[in-house]
Formats: C-alpha cells, sequence, structure tokens
RNA sequence: GCUGCCGUAGCUCAGGGGUAGAGCACUCCCUUGGUAAGGGAGAGGUCGGAGGUUCAAUUCCUCUCGGCAGCACCA
C-alpha cells in the first residue's frame, strides 16, 4: 500500500497509507480533536471523517467551533433525523428529499393523510428520542443497479427516480442513521448524538409539488431550523416575532395607509394616509424622470385584443389577462378587449406615431402606468403581489450601439433613488438566454454582454440566474428583501429585441434606410404597490421624514391651548408641513402613546407655557426626552426636514 | 392554480347543536390632566356566502368566496 501526504492548515505535513480515513488523521493528530471531530475538508471539499482518502492532500478538521460546517451538518443531519423519525412513526410514508435551506432544512414526504400540527410534534419527540440513541451514521458506496433494486424492494418509487437521475458513472452515496437508510451526497456528523437536541424546531408543513414541477404529484414538505446552541434558536424565533411585527399588512392596517376586500382581490384601496406616501413618492419619481431625460406619456387601459395578437400577449399572456367583452347591446360592434397588463405595447404606438430619426434616439418614453394582471390566487401577498398596481414604467427606444451606455446611465439613475430611499444595498440578478428565446445568438452574445459590462462598470458583480431571461432578451433584476427575507424584484432593465420587431417600429438611421430600434424595458421602484410595501417593512412604518404621511402632530395638554395649537399647525402648514392638531379631551400621555403607535415621526406637545412663551414641547419618535424650543425655529427646522432628497 | 390551515363586533381573540362574549377602539358624561392607556355609562354582530343534515346550525356536512403559509407562477 502506497504512502500519501496529508497537509494540515499549520502548514505541517504527515504521510499516512492511501486508504486512511479523516477520523484516522485525528485521532492520529490528538484523541481530544478525534472526540470534538465532526467533519473534514479534503482540498477543499467538505466530507465525511468516515471517508478514505486515496491520494495526497491538504486536509483541515471540523469541530462545532467551524460554524458554517457545523450548522451545514446539523441541519442536514436533522433532515435524515427528521425523515427517520417520521418513516418509525408511519412506516407507509414514502421518502424523498431533503435538502438544508437558509437557517435550517425541509424534507417532503408522499403520504395520504396531511401532517397536523400535532403530528409535527409527535415527530419532534421522536427525533429527540432517535438523537439520544446515539447512532454513529455509516455510509457506503453503491452502484445503481444495487440502489434501484434496493428502493425497489423497499416500495420507495421516489428514491428510485432519484437514482435514476444521477448521471451515470457517478459514485451513489447510501447513508446509514442507525437501521434508516437514505441515499445522499452527504456529508454528515459521526453520529447523531452530535446533533443539539434543544436547538431545532419543526416550523410549518406546506405542499410541495415533487421536483418542483406543478404537473407532478403534490407532497408534503416539512420544514425545520435547527442551530448550535439553545440561545441561537431561540435569537432566531425572536427575530421572527419581530419580522411579524414590520408585516406592511399588519403596519397598513395599524397606520390606516389602505385596506383590502373580498370584491376586489389582490386591488389596493388606499387610505388618505397611503396616498400621500403614494402620490409623495411619485411626485420624487417624476422630478427625477424628468431630470434623467424622460418624457412623460399616458396611454389607455382598455385595448382592443388586436394590439395583444400584434404584441404576442394574446398568445404569450393572455391566462394572466383581464378580459374585457362587451355585450352587443352597449356596443355598436361586439369588440374583445383586455386591461393592459404591461405598457410596453401602447408606448411603441406613440414611439411609431410619426417618423422617427436616429437622432430622437435614446428615447427614453415613462409612464406611471396602472396595469392589472390576472395572477394566480395563491401569488397574491398584501400589497407586493397584486392584480392592479402602477409601475414607474420607461421604455428607452435606441440603436443596438447605445444598449450598453443607457444601460449604465440606468443603473447610476436607479441607484441613485435606492440610496435616496435608504436602500444602500441592493442586489442585482442577471438573467440570460432561456432555452425557448427570439433573435440570433450573436444578438444575444451582444446584449448580455451590454447588460454585464455596464453592471461591472457601475460597481456591482450581479448574481448570475442562467436561463432565467425572458424569450426576447437578458434581463437584470433589482432585488430588495422584505421582513421575513424574502426577496422582491422592484427594479428591472430588460433588453427586448422582439416587440419592435411585432410592432414594426422603426427609425430612419444616417444612412437614410430604416432601422430597427432596441427596446430597453426598465421599471426602477417596479411598481408602487411594491415598493412601498418594502419601504413600510424596511422601516418597521417609521417613514423617513419627508415620506412620512402625518409628519407632525400637535398635541394639547390643556383646552385654553387649543386655539395656538391651530396656529401652529397652520403655521407649518404653510412651511411645507403635513401636520394635524390633536385637541381632544384626553391627557398628554394618551395622546403622546397613540401618535407613538401610529408612528408620527414628532409631536408637539403645547400647554400654557408653550401658548405664553411661543415654545412648543418636541418630542421625537423612539426618543423619551424632550425639549422646549421657539416654534419659529422648530419649524424652519421640520420645514427643512420635509423636503425630498432630491429637492434638498 | 395546487396542498394544508383559517374566516365570530372596527381591531386582537374566546366560545361552541338550544339563536353570542372579553379587551382595545367608538359615542356620551365627568375630569383640564406636562410626555406611552384618568373614571363612568352606552351603542355595536343575519358568527364570510349558499345549500344540506336536524325539532333546532354560528357550531356538523358539502360547495363557494376570501385570507395565511409553502409550492408552482412572476412579460
Amino acid at each position: 500500500m502506497s504512502e500519501i501526504s496529508i497537509t494540515l492548515p499549520d502548514g505541517n505535513s504527515r504521510n499516512y497509507p492511501a486508504g486512511v480515513t479523516g477520523m484516522d488523521v485525528a485521532k492520529d493528530i490528538s484523541t481530544s480533536l478525534a472526540k470534538k471531530a465532526i467533519s473534514c475538508s479534503v482540498n477543499g471539499e467538505h466530507r465525511d471523517l468516515s471517508r478514505v482518502i486515496e491520494s495526497d492532500a491538504e486536509f483541515a478538521i471540523h469541530t462545532m467551533q467551524d460554524d458554517a460546517q457545523a450548522l451545514e451538518l446539523i441541519r442536514h443531519d436533522c433532515a435524515h433525523v427528521m425523515a427517520r423519525a417520521v418513516q418509525e412513526l408511519w412506516p407507509d410514508v414514502k421518502v424523498t428529499i431533503g435538502p438544508v435551506i437558509n437557517n435550517g432544512w425541509y424534507y417532503d414526504f408522499d403520504r395520504a393523510e396531511p401532517f397536523t400540527p400535532e403530528d409535527l410534534a409527535t415527530i419532534e419527540k421522536k427525533m429527540r428520542e432517535i438523537i439520544n440513541k446515539k447512532d454513529m451514521v455509516r455510509t457506503e458506496t453503491w452502484d445503481r443497479a444495487r440502489a434501484i433494486k434496493f428502493y425497489e424492494d423497499n416500495n420507495e418509487p421516489y428514491k428510485v427516480e432519484l437514482v435514476n437521475m444521477i448521471p451515470e458513472g457517478e459514485d451513489l452515496r447510501m447513508y446509514w442513521h442507525g437501521d434508516w437508510q437514505d441515499l445522499c451526497r452527504g456529508p454528515h456528523l459521526v453520529h447523531t448524538a452530535q446533533i443539539p437536541g434543544d436547538s431545532f424546531k419543526l416550523m410549518s408543513v406546506a405542499g410541495a409539488y415533487w421536483r418542483g414541477d406543478s404537473n407532478n404529484a403534490m407532497l408534503q414538505r416539512i420544514y425545520g431550523v435547527a442551530f448550535k446552541n439553545k440561545n441561537d434558536l431561540k435569537a432566531h424565533l425572536h427575530m421572527l416575532e419581530q419580522a411579524a411585527l414590520r408585516d406592511h399588512r399588519k403596519l397598513g392596517r395599524e397606520m390606516d395607509l389602505f385596506h383590502m376586500q373580498e370584491e376586489a382581490p389582490g386591488q389596493v384601496f388606499w387610505h388618505p394616509n397611503g396616498w400621500r406616501i403614494y402620490t409623495t413618492l411619485q411626485d420624487y419619481m417624476r422630478r427625477k424622470q424628468t431630470a434623467g431625460g424622460y418624457v412623460e406619456v399616458n396611454t389607455p387601459q382598455v385595448v382592443d385584443r388586436k394590439l395583444w395578437e400584434a404584441s404576442g400577449h394574446w398568445e404569450k399572456y393572455q391566462e394572466n389577462m383581464f378580459i374585457v367583452e362587451v355585450d352587443e347591446d352597449h356596443a355598436r360592434e361586439k369588440a374583445v378587449n383586455a386591461l393592459k397588463p404591461m405598457n410596453c405595447p401602447c408606448h411603441v404606438q406613440i414611439f411609431n406615431q410619426g417618423l422617427k430619426s436616429y437622432r430622437d434616439l435614446p428615447l427614453r418614453m415613462a409612464e406611471f402606468g396602472s396595469c392589472n394582471r390576472y395572477e394566480p390566487s395563491g401569488a397574491l401577498h398584501g400589497i407586493m403581489r397584486v392584480r392592479g398596481f402602477t409601475q414607474d414604467d420607461g421604455h428607452i427606444f435606441c440603436s443596438e450601439d447605445q444598449i450598453e451606455e443607457e444601460t449604465k446611465v440606468y443603473i447610476e439613475f436607479l441607484s441613485e433613488i435606492y440610496r435616496d430611499l435608504g436602500f444602500e444595498n441592493f442586489r442585482v440578478k442577471f438573467s440570460d438566454r432561456p432555452e425557448t428565446r427570439s433573435g440570433s445568438d450573436e444578438v444575444w452574445d451582444k446584449a448580455e454582454q451590454a447588460l454585464l459590462s455596464a453592471t461591472r462598470a457601475a460597481g456591482i458583480e450581479p448574481e448570475m440566474n442562467p436561463g432565467e431571461g425572458a424569450f426576447y432578451g437578458p434581463k437584470l433584476e433589482f432585488v430588495l428583501t422584505d421582513a421575513i427575507g424574502r426577496d422582491w424584484q422592484c427594479g428591472t432593465h430588460q433588453v427586448d429585441f422582439v416587440l419592435p420587431e411585432r410592432l414594426d417600429a422603426s427609425y430612419i438611421g444616417q444612412d437614410g434606410a430604416k432601422h430597427r430600434p432596441v427596446m430597453l424595458h426598465r421599471a426602477t421602484l417596479g411598481s408602487f404597490e411594491r415598493f412601498i410595501g418594502i419601504l413600510i417593512e424596511s422601516h418597521a412604518g417609521k417613514l423617513p421624514f419627508w415620506l412620512a404621511p402625518r409628519q407632525v402632530v400637535v398635541a394639547s395638554i390643556v383646552s385654553d391651548a387649543n386655539d395656538y395649537a391651530q396656529k401652529v399647525v397652520d403655521d407649518l402648514r404653510a412651511s411645507g408641513v403635513r401636520a394635524e392638531t390633536d385637541v381632544r379631551n384626553e391627557k398628554i400621555n394618551y395622546k403622546v402613546r397613540e401618535h407613538s403607535l401610529a408612528k408620527v415621526p414628532v409631536i408637539l406637545a403645547v400647554g400654557m407655557k408653550e401658548v405664553e412663551q411661543g415654545s412648543v414641547s418636541v418630542r421625537r419618535l423612539g426618543q423619551k426626552q424632550t425639549s422646549v424650543d421657539a416654534f419659529e425655529t422648530v419649524k424652519l427646522g421640520l420645514a427643512k426636514e420635509a423636503i425630498a432628497p432630491d429637492l434638498a
């Protein structure tokens, strides 16, 4: 047997016979290390300690101190232990897959009966029993035929399918946690008792399609979270509770911003407070767009199907469109229309009016375009995913040569706006060509390169989203995150080669001939609805002063100060501050509590002292201390604070 | 759209085969109080909708609408 050289992280090497296991090496280094060891890295690959090492390698032992590895193993072993628990409790349940995800894991099961919350408690208990058995984790490499036979004999059809999906020639690894066995890539812990029994929790059960395909059977997915210790678990559960308090649906009600109701699912009834946020944001965007060289337009809501047929929406998007058929009694001629789900075809209609010259390009056309999409009922979510919404939409008509420059300009435009709105960090996803697409590979090459280099020129390294582009062109997505960590696409920037062709847009080039423009679809906020939802959640309702619907409440302490309170409010309003009085027959404690809960940024309390000296007592949201200052000074300060960041 | 769960007063929720309850909010009265709930009284509900079972349904069953979580979708 030949010798191999194992190089440890401290740079020292040791020689071992080929076929030594990670655990052998750990024991050789020290017995106490071997006891603590949970896994190892071999040439950077995370592996089981029980796996043999065949050739020279860079080698490191991992213990519970190594967070990344420890958490991956704990969560992965939890998945296996949970699947084992489920099959011990209900032997007829079929197992499928169970990967590690953020904060935990899930495992998908096929079972006729639904899992109940009580079942989750039972499973958790069973998991703790299994952990306490301290079963060693064993692994073997099998060939396909043996694995298929095994799973066929055990009536595990999903596993058979999984084995068949694994490419020919790749090792099949089998893991045992005690008697229970699963096909798995690994790695795993040394024994199950390395899972901290008090640091995991089963969270929920929900449906999930087998292999993520809605044509397949619906399985039951159990989600769990797991950490290294009880405190981390508690901290995580606490974080979830805090996040729930930031939910825009809850805050929207509490702050009286909007409501939704059964008669208009997926559509927003904006209340005065919410609409003030909306219009403030819209005014801001209009100024930014004007400054950014856009011309603003407005286009029809209800458009004949002929246009949608021409644009391709009728064929590709009809399921998501509200179709409007006009009754013959009411119309001279029966017409089939659709509410516009997007603004782009209408914008091309405007572009197509009159003859365009290359000198007109790039033409940046913007619309606060109200769209209606018949979104699947299960997709609706508060005001973040709705059926009626308004995009800060825009289409840039340009030549192919201008794509890169226009993209650069746009990323700068968007970054400035996101910064103003408090989003210093946002993620950019880049989606390239999908399998079914229009346009030649040469054009795609060019467009993808243009987007990528423009993004990198802005100092942003995009996340790759291979094959996820639209059929008509590649795209950039600008992603923000909600209170509980769900990603939402807000901004978008997409290249489109197809629509100008379909709707026959053209311009006269320098050469005097007709050319096809390229369209760049872009939206910065995405939709006002979604963006305001994100804004509410990211600020936990405490919007920056300039966006706050009610900026100041002037609360009287005694009724003799009511007239003064009104005068203060009138003055503030004249200075451009959104102020209201609260002269109700309530104590100041009551008023302070109520307006603080309503997240009003500034409360000005006025009593007889303030009346006499022309002052106000200033209390800022979230601060306990107050200060009494001359009203004129306070007014100037607040008036300045109320100015939008682009005007400041 | 799919799977599961949920739908009782404006809000948060309790209840449960014999036609409903709490706290907060609301209205009125008392109280003029100095920075996160002063006191009292009152009003408020065809228990999401439609069928069915039953002497009797808000409660049990079916369907339907809406919401929530996840999946799928997201031009």
